[in-house]
RNA sequence: GGGCCUGUAGCUCAGUUGGUUAGAGCGCCUGCUUGACACGCAGGAGGUCACAGAUUCGAGUUCUGUCAGGCCCACCA
């Protein structure tokens, strides 16, 4: 059995990554009956890469995942991609334009067959990446949203909420965007601050000598202005209801309205009307049925409407028709004023409030059992918080425009007649109209991208069909996702699940925090911090960068990754390996090939079962891997990832390495024969390979298969083998208080060392152990140990230490110990022992504050009243021992 | 304008229901090429838990306020 002496992850991750696939250990078999848990992953863009933030998703969904096959539960991890509407358009547009070709040029079903091509060549890279990152999904379940099943999913749920009156079509303001020239829902805007101004214009009022002043911070838009609107309490101006003012530069009349959209408090108290323009001038307009003019159009230019300025660029048109009002002299004023325009959040331009006819979904009624999901707890936040934040959105929610003018999506289900100006909404394309006419032409529109995406956890299980996957793996136990796709998707996907299936699409939703850089900023392209997961996974291996994002996964909180996190990382996988390879080198020397775990895989109580005949390291460390194994599976159950990561790498390294490994070479060399004693440490890292495999699956599959005996009963996977379950006959409560008697020994011998200044390790002082307690048998049976790992020759007494004896003492309430120098390092450990009085001082002052206190002896409950007397009483012994012994040192 | 989160060691963060000398990683200091590992071993220094009050026998932990950051939502021209 030989490993390379280096940790060299590159040269067997790509293996078990393809294998994994390949042997379909991951294929879930509803069949197998038993406890569900089921997942579907959040689709990642079809065109993206895997970023830092897909890493920490995946690895979070991965551990769970794995932790649950492991222990036995019918797991299923669906995996696929969304085919991302604008983004996956822009980005062959992209490269259209590169051979100097349009979208339009192409003709729609050209570039329909682009995009597909596109797809098939580039849209599997990110799919490759998962896989090449261990991500344990089934994937021969691997679902695309504009595969036919989802699409078949797609225009059915349009057909049912169209003829439930829930879809409907009509003429709203909508957000344009005049780039990718197509309407936005409201979460694609995304608002920015900036600098502008706030234009004041005098509009005169017709008959009178007077005029009205109204702001804006778009002065273009008083083009198609077709009222001005005062607040009818206003005194100021009362009497001028019913009059109308002249439009400077259009030399249009129109009318003073009554509206409260102007707050008297507001700058004139005036305001103007563009009903085409602007969402609450639109409401207005429809309030008090005015005209919309449209003066700007769908490339956000000046329509005919916009007389002398029709064909420019609206801010173009700003800047002229400011200079035109400048020129009339009916600028009041100018200010500046912070503006927060509305951007599209795929190219950044400013959307332009458009009226057009769109398609919508109603969302109130559909919110409201979304609503009741979380209320009732059938849907649960972890963080608990983010379900504020979705109760926030959900009572405030308005109608969803699905519609886009795209061409890469699904087209909308609906058809219009030529002849009669009929609808037919279908299923499948229609044959002919109610008018008889044959003459139908499909809308063009496609749907919003996440109008897919809100019905993945079903439609990828086979709905509309009544499917066994649907049956078996619908609702899926869990969701885990970042808070930036909370409404866009999460939010979504609870209605249409619930409106589709009549039960909420999944019970628990983990939201995961933001990943930074080192220093803390967030993580994007244009800023160019950015850490490509697979490049560090090249670098250092897909474990540690796991294991360094884990690290930092406390719920609620970002997530910050750096070089040296992974560096950190990667040395604890790099002190797994060389236990191993430790370990390998032992069972070659004592004649072993392999492992062979016997009939039971996950048994963790045998060695103890055995009692005193098992040495003291066997016995402490099934224990130590019974609660390692129970904080785990505690902590991942919760989803405290950063909690996973720190119970595993105190155990492995803490304390299988630094003490059980230790131990164990020195038993070796006592006992080189006992083979019962290789086969304790076998087993204890075959159960340490088992608990950290969620963690770490490239590494531990790795030295899993090398170790462990091919047979029947062996599984073909460290991912199908047992998590260590704890066991509560494992708990071997004499073990852990006679090792941490061992391990207190040492570390005073070790302590004194230091103060003592012995800087030679190797150099053997002679010391004596008082004790009357339990560690003096420690010290008496595990005597060559505890010589071995302090190197210290050890007398033991059964007495307490004479306060005349020596000055190099330390001292517990256990034992005192004391060693013996030829030269005496008097002043290291002079400071040692006045720090150590000074803090015992403090603390026994504290101590007997508190006892002093009659009220805390009443009202506080006995269990800290006495284990503060307890402590007390300790404390006041050590430093009783520390006083002689500087008594001492000063008399000396 | 509304809502949410954060402020603990030089840096990045843990700290479950208030309770017994506040922890980790990285960095720093000292000493060690110890037959698994220098991606290592053994020791060590470093904190009035942002500030001010309140509740309590007892507060890093609960409440209020202040200050400082960050995020989300919103049609005030």
């Amino acid at each position: 059995m030989q490993i390379d002496k280096v940790y060299e992850p590159q040269r067997f991750e790509p293996h078990w990554a393809e294998w994994w696939v390949s042997s379909g250990i991951f294929h879930a078999e509803p069949s197998k009956g038993g406890k569900v848990f089921s997942l579907v992953i959040p689709p990642p863009n079809v065109t993206g890469s895997l970023h830092m933030g897909h890493m920490l998703e995946h690895t979070e969904i991965d551990v769970t995942t794995r932790w649950h096959r492991m222990r036995g539960h019918n797991t299923l991890w669906l995996p696929g991609t969304d085919h991302a509407g604008i983004a996956t358009q822009m980005v062959v547009e992209r490269q259209l334009a590169k051979e100097g070709l349009t979208r339009h040029q192409l003709g729609r079903e050209e570039f329909e067959k682009r995009v597909w091509q596109w797809k098939e060549e580039y849209g599997g890279n990110i799919v490759r990446q998962m896989i090449r990152t261990g991500t344990s999904c089934d994937w021969s379940r691997q679902r695309f949203t504009l595969d036919e099943g989802l699409s078949r999913a797609v225009r059915e749920v349009f057909v049912r909420l169209y003829e439930k009156g829930l879809i409907y079509r009509g003429q709203y303001m909508i957000n344009w965007c005049p780039r990718c020239l197509t309407a936005l829902s409201d979460l694609e805007v995304v608002h920015e601050e900036s600098q502008g101004n706030l234009w004041h214009i005098r509009y005169p009022v017709v008959g009178t000598d007077r005029y009205l002043v109204v702001a804006t911070t778009r002065p273009e838009t008083m083009l198609g202005d077709t009222a001005v609107a005062i607040n009818a309490k206003d005194e100021r101006y009362k009497d001028l209801h019913g009059r109308t003012v002249r439009l400077p530069l259009m030399d249009r009349e129109i009318p003073i309205i009554l509206d409260d959209m102007a707050d008297p408090e507001f700058g004139t108290g005036v305001v103007k009307v563009t009903p085409a323009h602007d969402p609450n001038d639109f409401a207005a307009g429809q309030r008090h049925n005015l005209p919309r003019i449209e003066v700007i159009d769908k490339h956000a230019k000046m329509t005919e409407n916009a007389g002398r300025f029709a064909g420019l660029d609206r801010f173009d048109a700003r800047k002229q028709v400011v200079a035109a009002l400048d020129e009339l002299a009916v600028l009041d004023k100018v200010e500046p004023y912070q503006l927060n325009a509305g951007r599209c959040q795929r190219c950044k331009t400013i959307v332009e409030p458009l009226v057009s006819k769109q398609w919508f979904v109603s969302m109130k009624p559909l919110a409201q059992p979304a609503i009741e999901a979380v209320e009732s707890g059938r849907i649960r936040f972890i963080p608990e918080n983010w379900s504020k934040t979705y109760f926030e959105w959900m009572y405030n929610i308005r109608d969803w425009c699905i519609s886009r003018q795209l061409w890469w999506g699904h087209r909308i289900p609906a058809w219009h007649c030529e002849e009669c100006d009929e609808i037919i909404v279908a299923r499948e394309t229609p044959e002919r109209c109610k008018c008889g006419s044959t003459n139908l032409v499909q809308d063009p529109d496609v749907l919003d991208t996440w109008f897919s995406s809100g019905l993945w956890p079903f439609s990828t299980l086979g709905w509309p069909e009544k499917t066994i996957d649907l049956a078996t793996y619908y609702p899926t136990t869990l969701l885990i996702t970042g808070f930036d796709i909370l409404f866009f998707w999460v939010a979504r996907m609870a209605m249409m699940g619930l409106e589709c299936m009549g039960e909420v699409p999944f019970s628990d939703v983990y939201i995961h925090g933001l990943v930074r850089d080192a220093d803390k900023q967030k993580m994007s392209k244009t800023k160019g911090n950015t850490i490509d997961p697979l490049v560090v996974t090249e670098q250092y291996g897909t474990d540690a960068v796991r294991f360094a994002l884990l690290r930092g996964a406390a719920p609620g909180t970002d997530i910050v990754v750096s070089q040296d996190r992974v560096e950190s990382a990667r040395a604890f996988a790099n002190k797994i390996w060389n236990a191993a390879r430790f370990i390998f080198m032992n069972m070659e020397k004592a004649g072993i090939e392999d492992y062979d775990p016997g009939e039971t895989d996950c048994c963790m109580g045998e060695p103890h079962e055995a009692s005193l005949a098992v040495p003291l390291e066997d016995r402490w460390i099934f224990a130590k891997l019974n609660r390692a194994a129970e904080n785990t599976s505690r902590a991942i159950e919760a989803y405290r990832y950063h909690e996973v990561a720190d119970t595993l790498y105190h155990f492995f390294w803490g304390e299988f390495c630094d003490w059980y490994v230790e131990l164990k070479k020195l038993r070796i060399q006592e006992f080189p024969d006992s083979k019962a004693n290789i086969r304790n440490l076998l087993k204890a890292f075959e159960i340490s390979l088992r608990l950290l495999h969620p963690v770490m699956p490239f590494l531990t599959e790795e030295l899993w298969q090398r170790l462990v005996r091919k047979t029947d009963r062996r599984p073909a996977s460290i991912a199908l083998a047992r998590f260590p379950e704890y066991d509560n006959s494992a708990v071997d409560f004499p073990a852990a208080h006679e090792m941490s008697l061992l391990q207190d020994i040492v570390t005073a011998a070790r302590n004194l060392r230091t103060d003592l200044q012995i800087t030679d390790p190797k150099q053997v002082l002679d010391g004596v152990l008082y004790s009357t307690t339990a560690a003096l048998h420690v010290a008496r049976s595990e005597r060559n140990a505890i010589e071995r790992l302090a190197n210290v020759k050890l007398e033991l007494r059964e007495e307490h230490a004479p306060k005349t004896e020596g000055t190099a003492i330390r001292s517990t309430p256990e034992f005192d110990l004391v060693l013996s120098v030829p030269v005496a390092q008097a002043d290291a450990q002079r400071k040692r022992l006045q720090k150590d009085i000074e803090q015992l001082e403090k603390v026994i002052a504290n101590s007997q504050r508190q006892l002093g206190d009659e009220t805390f002896i009443n009202k506080a409950p006995a269990k800290v009243v006495d284990g503060i007397r307890a402590k007390l009483v300790e404390y006041e012994s050590q430093l009783g021992k520390n006083r002689s012994a500087l008594e001492g040192l000063v008399a000396q």
